[in-house]
DNA sequence: GATAATTTGAGGGAAAACCCCCTGCCTTCA
DNA sequence: TGAAGGCAGGGGGTTTTCCCTCAAATTATC
């Protein structure tokens, strides 16, 4: 009895290629492949199509990667989800994790390392390469993460910094004094090591604070 | 005798994924997989090593499917060459294009798409998606894209303009007076109907003149 | 309830950014 | 050959940003 597996992945082109890939190793077969979390989780009400394993692409339409885990480490946690990603986000990847996800792959795997991990996700129950490995022990030890030493306000303002308004429309929009506006930007400054508002708005772009 | 396809891809289980499917066709057989144009360019300085049809990937380290594309176009004419990306960017579609692709598809093209696609680049030597043939009508009238628009001096000021230098830094680092800069700076400021240094930056790193 | 910490806000000065208007110096081209 | 236009640069002024320090109001904490 072969292992099913199912390849969520919104690009059919890829999804049917890994499907094949997938379906030459002896102890594997491809149940079905979806375009979107929405579609696996309405197939899954079906008991037939349960799988052994989920291929799981992270940037998705419908519902990501990252919900679809969630939801369904709820409700069949039995099934387990490999991740299936170009990203190398290491927030990405600690956020695929804890929603569930039993092993994170990037596109750039070769065939026989896909093999492996299918293999050690049943055998063992999770599969995790070098870097993985390396985000995870990083993220014990770390430096807190812009959006933990940032609160809610500060960054609701940088938010408004990657416009054109000038700090006095950004004042007005907030609801808050000029000069109050310019407390959040020292602090800002200060906390992430910054000279002027450019630096700023890169700094909340690279971190996704503002997605242009 | 069956048509040679050559898959150039850097994420190794996508090439070998994308091969496993070309191979699937009955008119089709793979040749070899690449990781980067240079590795392609290389192979191919051996006769043996040249194939009917190229697909390939856009982005890609070393060198790029555009420049890629460019080179095969001066050196190997007879090869067509088909793009697969993921880009749906406008202006990666026509250099693409330019560069001398046969054809663009987008990684979510079904199998039978995909079959079809290197079966008319064969026959009628080229072969567009309706999303390709409406950019390429789009850019006869086209609203100019902003890299036409603007000179070479001005996007490498464009580029400096997206750090924490100064103007004033930037000037020194350019050998030119402020003065001149200011001139660079209110010269596409009007072009771009922009009001001040956030508006730019957000702009450049929206059109990719500045990646972050 | 007193103290500490945070949030909010002010004043003032210096620097940077923004804005207009102007001048030579080259091309290029009619 | 002289007009047109692009490019590099200047003068001078306003606004915005940046950088201090200090204070009231709110909220937490003991």
């Amino acid at each position: 009895m072969k292992y099913s597996v199912v390849v969520v992945d919104d690009h059919a082109l890829l999804s049917q290629a890994i499907g094949g890939l997938v379906d030459s190793f002896e102890q594997f077969t491809v149940l079905y492949t979806c375009m979107n979390g929405q579609e696996l989780l309405d197939k899954l009400k079906n008991p037939k199509n349960i799988p052994d394993v989920v291929l799981m692409d992270v940037n998705m339409p419908i519902l990501n990667g990252i919900e679809t885990t969630a939801h369904l480490y709820q409700s069949h946690p039995q099934i387990k989800v490999l991740a299936l990603s170009i990203e190398e986000d290491e927030n990405v990847i600690l956020k695929m994790l804890r929603a569930g996800a039993k092993g994170y792959l990037m596109k750039d795997v070769k065939k026989g390392e896909l093999q492996r991990a299918l293999l050690e996700v049943i055998e063992k129950g999770f599969h995790h390469t070098n870097t993985v490995t390396k985000v995870l022990v990083e993220s014990l030890s770390e430096k807190a993460s812009p959006q933990t030493i940032l609160k809610e306000r500060e960054l609701e303002f940088i938010k408004h910094a990657c416009t054109e308004m000038t700090y006095k429309e950004i004042a007005d929009l907030m609801f808050l004094s000029p000069k109050t506006i310019e407390g959040y930007r020292n602090a800002i400054f200060e906390k992430l090591n910054l000279r002027n508002r450019t630096g700023l708005v890169i700094y909340a772009i690279k971190n996704k604070i503002f997605v242009p």
